[in-house]
DNA sequence: TTGTAAGCGTTATCAT
DNA sequence: ATGATAACGCTTACAA
């Protein structure tokens, strides 16, 4: 126990009172005059793993507690040249499909003593506005789930800022990422839809902008060509319900028949089409009618869709996203990698599927 | 701060090479030597409505751009004693709840200018802790969807940070909120389930700890008790659809048979309540029970449930959200007020309601 | 272990 | 309109 001794006439009340008629923040300085230590005593006693005698840190800590002092980041980052931020730039749409994503995130970044800068892209915005936003920030690194150009990511590299993708990569490899493989999920799809016996397929794609539609049906595409078959009737929209919907009326109208399967580009669709299909066309689904999705998102696995889908496993990707960053961030500069992920089939009751090989 | 310079050239390439050697960042004072003008100058450029000629300001901007420069928030922050940045503080299910909440507050600040930290409290964590990062982090206001104690809102007031809580209110009104009427749709909703002529009712209430939830329900339980009902049969469990299975069966098994109408505290519960009524128990909804949700998400709208419950205009009180902070973080101090939204009846096809008073 | 003092990169004040 | 100069609140050599 250390007994407070009176400090000349600086009391906690007298500083307190100061630092409300000069209308400032407490600052450490306050916090030293109280405690009768320097400036910089005070300083080292909020920074872990400096060396301070047990009562200094303790008469400051008191100190402290009194004045309702707490470091300022803007200072500490100043000269630091470390803010202890992530940038997390995500379209509008990412909190929509992973909504656990964000909380996950915040988390693991939490546990670095990081904390999240969100930047949400909203529809049709440009990246580049939201960019030089991230860069007044000063932050330590960012996480990408949007559209990146190669010269936005040369900024990046030249502002010397790491950066990891979510579930986006660039063609060159120049860009760290985080993938889930989603050509290699939809062809052991399209195998597994093969083997069950399908023969007419079609798809629901999602917007031409996005890159893992593009993906996710490229490998289907590419699978069914392998094995012989014809080339799937394809249809596109939005990654929403209402165009899953509008993409099977689509789907059926013009093809003039009801195909095999359909498989679509995420689970939204694929319920829209699955619900469109029972409900206002009286489709038997599976018997008739083979429906899929992509992601694995919660509805999926509701007793009145059971969708047959792939499960991106997001929270697994989000703990490998933080860990990649707080590498890069610790190691300056280190060699871009992209770390992939397995999407898993989830054997729902919306499709006929045959064995895995 | 000076910088020593090989006395005759000035160039951008120079300049460049320099803050190369020295890794440091470019500054104003960069910025300055290329274009020839005193850094004071440069920080007028980049303020938006200061006195600076137009020669000068092309010529900054000329030189900023070679050199890639931007302006240091921190550092701007650490004098301006303005940040622009406003901490959401989230308990870990608001995002899965209303997923379109964060990139509609994302949008409304940035706006203003206005960039969000985002605090997303892990479920069970310690919200002091979580406070305790806010305030390093100077932001200048907050907006709150997490339970507050009184004493962690008097540190808000006491530290001068202006903050809104979003769908949460304190008892004492000392804090600023938007709210949706709870109460209020739960009291119509009940009215309406009896006035088709419901009898034994059954809730099956949200955590203990949601003071919405406790809200929703109150708010039934009062209302069928001025309408001289019996009190409702009362279960409860998380936010979601398991809960909303579990709670169905536990409603059945301590009841001995199944009540006229069962309100859910929200939707996903209501979902899950709903599938397994009809798959697992077999029962006709809404011909032999009526199930009723909370907060009109998406998945509520979908053909296979169409589901009779409460939408809360989640992107109205997203922007009177931002309004409300933004009028007090330029205000100072002003007295809090609250600002309440109504929830409007979905009359889906889950349940028989009465007609609207 | 502790104190002194020099930055970190900006904005704000005040001359000019 | 422009330029010197003093903050802003902190970390970090370096000295003691």
């Amino acid at each position: 126990m250390t007994i407070t001794l009176p400090q000349q006439s600086h009391t906690v009340a007298d500083i307190k009172a100061l630092i409300h008629r000069e209308s400032r923040r407490v600052t450490s300085y306050d916090v030293a005059i109280v405690a009768g230590v320097s400036q910089s005593a005070v300083s080292r006693c909020f920074k872990p793993g400096a060396s301070v005698s047990k009562a200094t840190f303790a008469r400051v800590m008191q100190a402290a507690t009194d004045l309702d002092y707490t470091p300022n980041a803007a200072a500490r980052s100043l000269n630091t040249r470390r803010s202890n931020l992530v940038a997390l730039v995500v379209s509008h749409m990412v909190t929509l499909h992973y909504p656990e994503l964000l909380a996950e995130l915040s988390r693991q970044f939490a546990l670095f003593g990081m904390r999240i800068l969100l930047f949400s892209q909203p529809r049709g915005s440009d990246l580049g506005a939201t960019l030089a936003d991230v860069w007044q920030h000063q932050v330590d690194g960012a996480v990408v789930a949007a559209h990146l150009s190669g010269a936005q990511a040369g900024e990046f590299e030249r502002r010397q800022v790491p950066v990891v993708l979510f579930n986006r990569h660039l063609g060159d490899g120049g860009v760290s990422a985080i993938v889930c493989d989603q050509a290699g999920a939809a062809r052991t799809l399209a195998s597994r839809l093969a083997a069950a016996g399908h023969q007419r397929f079609a798809l629901i794609d999602g917007p031409a902008r996005s890159a893992i539609a593009q993906e996710r049906m490229r490998g289907v595409a590419d699978r069914l060509a392998e094995l012989g078959l014809a080339p799937p009737f394809r249809v596109s929209g939005e990654h929403d319900y209402a165009s899953g919907a509008r993409g099977l009326r689509e789907i059926i109208g013009r093809l003039g028949q009801v195909p095999d399967a359909i498989i679509c580009s995420n689970d939204a669709m694929a319920i829209g089409c699955l619900d469109t299909a029972r409900h206002e066309f009286k489709i038997d689904v599976p018997g008739q009618l083979s429906v899929t999705g992509f992601d694995g998102s919660g509805p999926a696995g509701w007793l009145s869709y059971n969708l047959t889908t792939l499960r991106q496993p997001v929270p697994q990707m989000a703990q490998a996203t933080v860990e990649m960053l707080m590498g890069l961030i610790g190691a300056g500069a280190a060699a871009p990698q992209r770390r992939m992920f397995s999407a898993k089939v989830i054997d729902g009751a919306t499709a006929r599927l045959g064995p895995a090989c």
